[in-house]
DNA sequence: AGCACGCCGACT
DNA sequence: GTCGGCGTGCTC
C-alpha cells in the first residue's frame, strides 16, 4: 500500500473574510517560520501579507495545489508572541469571526503592508577609547567635531539629545562614527522614578491592600467606586509595585477618557513615558508605541479598546477603567468586548485584572455577586464632597418653556445668583428632533434610514444622525405646500438659544458633537468654565464623562423619558449609569449639588429606586428583572445580523438560517427588524439566539456555521455573528 | 474582500 | 460589431 505522505506546511491566516486558514510550503531552502511571524504569500492573483498560525504541520491539501511562501517578512523573531497568538485564536473561535481579520486587528496598520519594517530601537552614542584619546589632544582643524566629542565626555547621548544641540549634528556625528571616536550603544531607559502620591484614605488603603494581597496570580477585581472616590489614585498605587518590579502594565480607558490630563498624571506619578495607543494617532506614532511595548522598553501602555492586543512580554497587571462603557465593545467587523478579552488575557497570563466603575455593568455586577470577581467598594468621596440630592420634577404639573419646566428655571436662577454654575443635560443634538407641518402633519424623514431628520437651524439644514445624510430645510411643506413648518421637541441648539434668552447676562456654553468637532474647542470651553463665575453648560452625553466642573452645583436632566419605555432591554441600565455619571458632576466639598430629573412619569419605580436606594440597589433590582425575563447576563445571547438593500433578501436569508439551526437547548427568535431597521439605505434584521449555558450556545453555533456559509440566500446579504451583543 | 470569468444591453 | 453591467465562483 502506498499512502501518499502528507506534505508538511505552514498554516497561514490571511486578511480575507473567510473562516479558513491556508496551507503553504516554506520558501525554497527556507526553514519553517514560527507561529506569529509575518509572511508574504501568493493568493489567487494577488500577493498578501499573512501571519503564520501553525508551523511544520501536515496538510490535508493535495500536494499539487500547495504553493510556496514568497518571503518571511520578520526574520528576527515573530511579531506576535505565543500567548498573544493563543488569545487571538480564542477570539476567533469565541466571536466566530474570520481568523485573518482577527489577527489583522492585532497588527498596527503600518505593518499590514509587505514592505513595512519595524522601527529601529532608539540608540544612543558613547565615546570609544580612541575618542577619549582624541579628547586629550588639541581641537585642531576639526572644531565642530571636537566640540561634539566634548559633549560625550559626560556620558552617552541619544539622537534627541544631539538634535537639541545643533543643526548639522547628523553630519558631524557621522564623521565621529567614521573616525571610530564614538559608537552606538543601546538606549537603556532609566528606572522610572516614582513620586509618592497623596496619602490614601482608609477606604482606598484597604482596597489597595486587599488587591495587593492577591497579586501575582489571576484574579478579577471589581473596583466599584463612586465619582470622586479616587479610583485613579488606587490604580496608581496598584501600578507602582508592578512597575518597580520591572513588569509591564496595560491600562485601558474609554474612547473619551484618554485626556492629556490623565496622561500627565500617570507620567508625573510613575516617572515614565507611557506608550499611548488609540484610534486617532498617526500610523507612525502607533507603530512606535506598539514596538516600544513589544520590545519591553515601555513599562506602561495606556490606550483605548484597540490597545488591548498590544504585545507585552512582561505584562503583570491589566486595569480597565469605566468597565461599563459601551466603547469597549467593537460594534462592527470583529465585534469583540475589550473588557471580556482583557479578563481572558489576564487569566491566560495568570495576572490580576482590575475593572473600575462608579456604575458597574450588570454583567460585571453579576460576576461580583457570584464571587467570581472580588467586589471592592469605595463609598466615600476622597474630596469629602457631599453626594448630590435628587429631585424629580413632574413635567405635567409644570409650565414648560422650550423643554424646561418653570420650576427648573427658578432653581437655575437661584443657583446663578449664588455665583455657581448650572449644567443642562439633553441627549439630543440639533435644534429640533423633527421638522413638522402644522397643517397636514408631514414630517421630514431620511429616505435612506427610518429616522426623522434633525433640524439644525443655524446651519439651515436637516441632518440624519444615523447616516450623515443632509439637505436644505424646505421653505414650505412638500406635501400640502402650507407655510407652517415648525420644529417639534427640543435639541441642544434650541435649548442653548432659549436659555440665553432667559438669562441674557450669563454665558451659555454648548457642548455637543456639532459645537466641539474642532480640535481643542472642547478644552477651550472647558477652561472657560473652570475659571469660575456663573455660567450655564448645555450639552449631550459628552458632558457626563471626563471633566469635572467643581463650580457646577445644579444639574438638569431635561428628558429621562425616552429610555424609560424602550424596546432595548439595556436602555434602563444605561439610563441609570448616565444619570449617576451626570450627577457626579455636581457638588463640591462645601457646596452640595442637586440634580433635577424632568419627567412625565414621576412614579417610575426603577427611577425611584435609583434615586432613593442608589445605583447598587437599582442595579440589583435590574438583575432580578433580567432573571425573571430570562435575559443576559443570566442567559447568553448571540445574534445573526444581516443587512441588504432589499428587505426581502435579508428576511429570506435569516429565515433559511433559522430553518437549518441545529436542534438543542438554544432558543431562536426572529427574524426581526433591528431597532433602527433602515440605515444608509440598507435594511437591517437579526436572528436572536439565546441559551441558558454558554457551552450549548457555542456548540450549536459552531455546527451551524458550515451550513450557514453554504446557504445560497446569503450571497446577497452582508451578514455576521455578534456574540454577547450589546445593541439590537 | 478582491479579482477573474461570463453572458446580455446601449453605444462609438 | 464592442464596451461594460454585475451575478457567480475561487483563493492553500
Amino acid at each position: 500500500m502506498n499512502i501518499p505522505k502528507a506534505s508538511r506546511v505552514l498554516r497561514v491566516a490571511l486578511p480575507v473574510p473567510l473562516a479558513q486558514l491556508f496551507d503553504y510550503l516554506p520558501a525554497p531552502g527556507d526553514q519553517f517560520a514560527p507561529a506569529g511571524a509575518r509572511v508574504l504569500v501568493p493568493f489567487g492573483r494577488r500577493k498578501l501579507v499573512g501571519i503564520v498560525v501553525e508551523s511544520d504541520v501536515p496538510s490535508s491539501m493535495p500536494a499539487e495545489r500547495l504553493l510556496r511562501i514568497l518571503a518571511v517578512l520578520d526574520e528576527a523573531k515573530p511579531l506576535l508572541d505565543s500567548s498573544l497568538m493563543s488569545l487571538l485564536a480564542w477570539c476567533w473561535q469565541y466571536y466566530k469571526h474570520a481568523p485573518g481579520v482577527v489577527l489583522q486587528t492585532a497588527l498596527p496598520p503600518a505593518l499590514r503592508k509587505p514592505d513595512a519594517r519595524l522601527p529601529a530601537a532608539p540608540t544612543q552614542f558613547a565615546l570609544t577609547g580612541a575618542g577619549e584619546a582624541r579628547l586629550q589632544l588639541p581641537p585642531g582643524r576639526v572644531r565642530a567635531q571636537f566640540a561634539m566629542l566634548q559633549k560625550f565626555a559626560h556620558g552617552p547621548i541619544s539622537e534627541i539629545g544631539l538634535a537639541l544641540e545643533g543643526l548639522r549634528w547628523r553630519t558631524t556625528l557621522g564623521r565621529l562614527l567614521q573616525q571610530g571616536w564614538v559608537h552606538t550603544v543601546p538606549l537603556v531607559t532609566g528606572e522610572p522614578h516614582i513620586t509618592p502620591g497623596p496619602v490614601l484614605t482608609a477606604e482606598q488603603l484597604s482596597v489597595v491592600d486587599s488587591i495587593s494581597r492577591m497579586s501575582g496570580h489571576f484574579h478579577c477585581h471589581l473596583l466599584d467606586g463612586v465619582t470622586g472616590s479616587g479610583k485613579t489614585e488606587v490604580y496608581l498605587h496598584l501600578l507602582e509595585p508592578v512597575i518597580r518590579a520591572g513588569k509591564q502594565c496595560l491600562v485601558l480607558v474609554p474612547e473619551i477618557g484618554l485626556t492629556p490630563q490623565l496622561l500627565r498624571r500617570f507620567r508625573q506619578r510613575l516617572g515614565l513615558e507611557p506608550a499611548v495607543i488609540h484610534s486617532r494617532i498617526s500610523q507612525g506614532e502607533r507603530l512606535n508605541a506598539w514596538e516600544a511595548a513589544r520590545s519591553g522598553r515601555s513599562r506602561l501602555v495606556i490606550g483605548t479598546r484597540s490597545a488591548l492586543f498590544t504585545p507585552m512580554p512582561a505584562l503583570g497587571l491589566i486595569i480597565l477603567d469605566e468597565e461599563h462603557d459601551s466603547s469597549f465593545k467593537q460594534q462592527e467587523g470583529f465585534r469583540f468586548s475589550a473588557r471580556d478579552v482583557a479578563v481572558k488575557r489576564a487569566a491566560d497570563l495568570d495576572i490580576p485584572v482590575v475593572l473600575g466603575s462608579a456604575t458597574p455593568s450588570l454583567e460585571t455586577l453579576n460576576n461580583a455577586r457570584s464571587d467570581r470577581y472580588t467586589w471592592h467598594r469605595l463609598r466615600q468621596r476622597a474630596t469629602r464632597a457631599a453626594l448630590p440630592t435628587w429631585r424629580v420634577l413632574d413635567m405635567s404639573q409644570n409650565s414648560r418653556h422650550h423643554g424646561l419646566a418653570g420650576g427648573t428655571i427658578e432653581l437655575m436662577a437661584e443657583t446663578l445668583s449664588r455665583q455657581e454654575q448650572v449644567m443642562v443635560f439633553l441627549n439630543r443634538r440639533g435644534w429640533a428632533p423633527v421638522l413638522m407641518c402644522e397643517e397636514c402633519g408631514w414630517h421630514a424623514s431620511c429616505e435612506r434610514c427610518d429616522a426623522n431628520l434633525t433640524w439644525h437651524r443655524s446651519a439651515g439644514r436637516l441632518c440624519c444622525h444615523h447616516c450623515g445624510n443632509q439637505r436644505r430645510v424646505p421653505e414650505f411643506c412638500p406635501d400640502c405646500r402650507a407655510d407652517g413648518l415648525s420644529g417639534a421637541g427640543e435639541g441642544t441648539q434650541q435649548l442653548e438659544r432659549a436659555i440665553q434668552e432667559r438669562f441674557p447676562d450669563v454665558p451659555v456654553l454648548r457642548f455637543d458633537r456639532d459645537s466641539t468637532s474642532r480640535k481643542d474647542s472642547f478644552n477651550d470651553r472647558a477652561d472657560q468654565v473652570l475659571q469660575g463665575g456663573p455660567c450655564i453648560l448645555v450639552g449631550t452625553q459628552m458632558l457626563a464623562k471626563g471633566h469635572h466642573f467643581p463650580d457646577v452645583t445644579l444639574v438638569v436632566v431635561v428628558n429621562v423619558d425616552q429610555a424609560l419605555y424602550s424596546a432595548d432591554f439595556r436602555a434602563l441600565e444605561r439610563l441609570g449609569q448616565t444619570l449617576l455619571q451626570v450627577s457626579g458632576r455636581a457638588g463640591r466639598a462645601e457646596k452640595p449639588g442637586s440634580v433635577i430629573l424632568q419627567t412625565f412619569h414621576p412614579g417610575n419605580e426603577s427611577m425611584a429606586l435609583l434615586i432613593n436606594g442608589g445605583y447598587e440597589a437599582f442595579a440589583i433590582s435590574q438583575l432580578e428583572e433580567r432573571r425573571l425575563a430570562q435575559l443576559p447576563p443570566l442567559t447568553f445571547q448571540a445574534l445573526l445580523r444581516g443587512e441588504a438593500l432589499i428587505r426581502a433578501d435579508v428576511e429570506q436569508f435569516l429565515s433559511a438560517a433559522a430553518d437549518i439551526f441545529p436542534r438543542g437547548e438554544t432558543r431562536i427568535f426572529g427574524p426581526m427588524p433591528a431597532i433602527k431597521e433602515k440605515v444608509a439605505g440598507r435594511y437591517r434584521m437579526y436572528l436572536l439566539l439565546q441559551s441558558n449555558t454558554r457551552a450549548d450556545l457555542h456548540r450549536q453555533i459552531d455546527s451551524w456555521l458550515g451550513p450557514l456559509e453554504a446557504l445560497p440566500q446569503g450571497r446577497k446579504v452582508r451578514w455576521a455573528i455578534d456574540v454577547d451583543p450589546q445593541e439590537l
